[in-house]
DNA sequence: TCTAAAGCCTATCAAATTACTAAGGATTTT
DNA sequence: AAAATCCTTAGTAATTTGATAGGCTTTAGA
């Protein structure tokens, strides 16, 4: 029940393009390095992130990535989506049976609203929050 | 961003002990069966839920299983936590920068929310519905 | 025009996880 | 004694994850 690496980097990648939105490319070499992350892995996530057209790339040196559109307008849901598939629980809610149905829709659900209602925006902006309060980790 | 098999059988089995409860020991092989399933796989599931004290097991012949409280008792979450390990959408929520984070903590309450507050009766109770609503299955 | 910086593409691979299967032992009831 | 059932350990094929390797193409700027 885990988000993999591919939807976090991913994020990670486009978080760092919406705080830079507006002033030109960024290169996956930056991103990477800024994050400590494989400059080639990242390539295989952005990927698809391009073909999706969430982000426009810019070849050639001093070249990079950069949104498609508006911080505002692309959301946590847009990534994930695009990176781990249809957001749901598990895969062909509509052969369970009802009981396991009904949950599996109320889970969806809840996670469908929390992705599709946060955008990059949001995530850009409290970036540099302090440990800002007492949460319970595990639960 | 799955639940896998472990969750999911562990809940067909949690509802089948629910819907009979108050009826005597159910056989793994009886749920197994009704089910489709494979009993030894069963087993191997129904071992952890033991262990956390969620069933009680008779052995013997005309013995199985028994759920451990009322199934208004016992909430979805404690199973999937025993089957799934803790409900969060990512490992180490607490290592994560603060934007990603603050997602991951608003995903992981909203599931938390769901699963803590549907008892095995609720599911139970509607197992038979007719297919109810015309939902959207992949979102 | 050359060169370095960058994106683009494909293949390969080790480790972990998942979803079982196999085999048999232990315990209790009829 | 026989049957039913729980209990435990081990193995394994398929899939996913998280990379690594290497080379090709495009472009800005010296």
């Amino acid at each position: 029940m885990k988000i993999s690496t591919k939807g976090r980097y991913g994020l990670t990648i486009m978080i760092e393009l919406a705080k830079k939105h507006g002033e030109g490319p960024i290169s996956l070499k930056a991103i990477a390095q800024a994050n400590e992350l494989s400059e080639h892995y990242l390539e295989q996530l952005i990927a698809p992130l391009r073909n999706a057209g969430l982000v426009k790339s810019i070849r050639g040196a001093y070249g990079g990535y950069i949104l498609a559109d508006l911080p505002s307008k692309i959301t946590s849901g847009d990534v994930i989506r695009v990176l781990e598939g249809p957001i749901s629980p598990v895969e062909g809610i509509e052969d369970e049976e009802p009981a396991k149905r009904e949950l599996w829709i109320r889970i969806r659900d809840a996670i469908k609203d929390v992705l599709d209602n946060t955008t990059l925006e949001d995530l850009a902006s409290h970036s540099d929050d302090g440990d800002s309060d007492a949460y319970m980790f595990y639960i």
